[in-house]
DNA sequence: CCCCTCAACAATGTATACATTAAAAAATTT
DNA sequence: AAATTTTTTAATGTATACATTGTTGAGGGG
């Protein structure tokens, strides 16, 4: 358990600079108190979500636990919840693997979405919601258009996330949220490296609003359908990038 | 790690009897060698599915470590591979806690298969499997039809389960399986405790014929249509069967 | 050069000891 | 007697030591 005394006196000089830093985040964000294992675990999903620690990059936990300044038990804990997520893999003796996402996972990870998403969109649009229920989605939607119009593709992937994540969350189906989120986790960054590789997101854009207006009419086969052929488009679309720019796995 | 000498001699006269079932199945049917984390895992969970460990039990990870004759170490790791899977909580300072599963719960559960097993098997129609691809699908309808003649409700739920898990099986979609995988364990014991308070399931069986029919026949639609029919009724079963005899949770 | 054997090494699995701290119990105050 | 404070207990989190064992590399022989 770390409190923030513990951050500031604990750490080599080799890390204090970024733990300093971690540290101040820690103090301004949350709570003083945050465990070893979550500590490891968000810091290991950061590197790996943002691409700095590769895929195929393989290294055993005495490594991992020494790159995190800590003992093996809570890094082993926050890899063997990484692997549950699927963003590593455990080889016995030769340590954890970041893996990587091959066209084969998209094509599985989207068929899944393809599955899921329109389902729960047309639960939801079958509640007839309010458009203050829907605020969070709208907001979202109001981000993506916003973005694209600052030509902004980071900002509009991030808006773009927390459309379908906020989709979820209203339909409320929490083992669907978790599952989902891991097969958003999984994807991502595929979906980041692809970003500049792809047409300029102006239809899936429209798309989104186009869900949105569906659900705000409660439209439930509307919006089932229209979600379908979106996500089908963007599985289309990210496998055409993967095969053209002969990307075997990212 | 285990090895079969250990096991025959590391344990006190209290769970010997037991361990000694382990491990002549051991011996048997797998590899000599278990880690303590499978080990207690596949223990906890045996009893969780079988109602051995009861909903809502709490004990804090000596008291289960104790119970399993080792250490809290791998007790601990298996425990934290349970609550991924969702059939227990780690509540802090107060232990482990066995899932019950409310009907809200089963509401979830169903939803979600109900999306992803018509979706499946309509995929798996476009293929127009063979019928030694099917083979064991055939299988464990013939069984369900045998089990349902015999009057064996255990044996037809078996039967049933194999069913579902082996469609998914053949579909193929690695990430769909696990967590479908989950989604069985979760129900498994409100659809064991309610198997004698339903209808016999000749409606059920029937319908799982059919659904084979298609899948052979190539019917994609209907396929589809017709599991998620499928899927609907026996979700409003168990539901209405719940409700019925006042059973909160299981 | 290739193959085999064996020893060394190190990674994981496990047990145990220690640190932290929340909850419960006991003691004290009102 | 009830409320508050203090102390104790024990549960989880963590570090470390030990056990097991798979892999690698060195050495020797053909």
């Amino acid at each position: 358990m770390y409190t923030l005394k513990n951050l500031t006196m604990r750490f080599s000089c080799a890390t204090q600079w970024q733990l300093l830093r971690e540290s101040v985040k820690v103090a301004v964000t949350k709570p003083a108190r945050i465990s070893r294992v979550d500590d490891a675990y968000a810091r290991l999903k950061g590197e790996i979500l943002s691409n700095r620690l590769l895929p195929g990059f393989q290294a055993p936990e005495p490594e991992f636990a020494e790159r995190l300044g800590m003992s093996r038990t809570p890094v082993r804990e926050a890899l063997l919840r990484l692997e549950a997520e699927g963003l590593v893999q455990l080889v016995p003796r030769r340590g954890a693997r970041i893996l990587p996402v091959l066209a084969s996972d998209m094509t599985e990870i989207y068929d899944l979405l393809g599955a899921l998403e329109p389902h729960a969109a047309a639960e939801l649009a079958r509640r007839n919601p309010s458009k203050a229920e829907l605020a969070p989605l709208i907001a979202a939607t109001d981000d993506m258009e916003a973005a694209l119009d600052e030509g902004n593709l980071e900002k509009w992937a991030a808006a773009d996330d927390r459309f379908h994540r906020t989709l979820l969350e209203l339909h409320g189906n929490r083992r669907l949220i978790g599952f989902a989120s891991s097969l958003y986790d999984q994807a991502h960054r595929a979906r980041m490296v692809t970003l500049r590789m792809r047409d300029k997101p102006v239809r899936s854009t429209r798309e989104h609003r186009d869900i949105l207006d569906l659900l705000l009419s409660g439209d439930a086969e509307g919006v089932e359908q229209l979600f379908r052929d979106h996500r089908r488009r963007a599985a289309s679309e990210l496998l055409n990038i993967l095969e053209t720019f002969g990307l075997p796995q990212l």
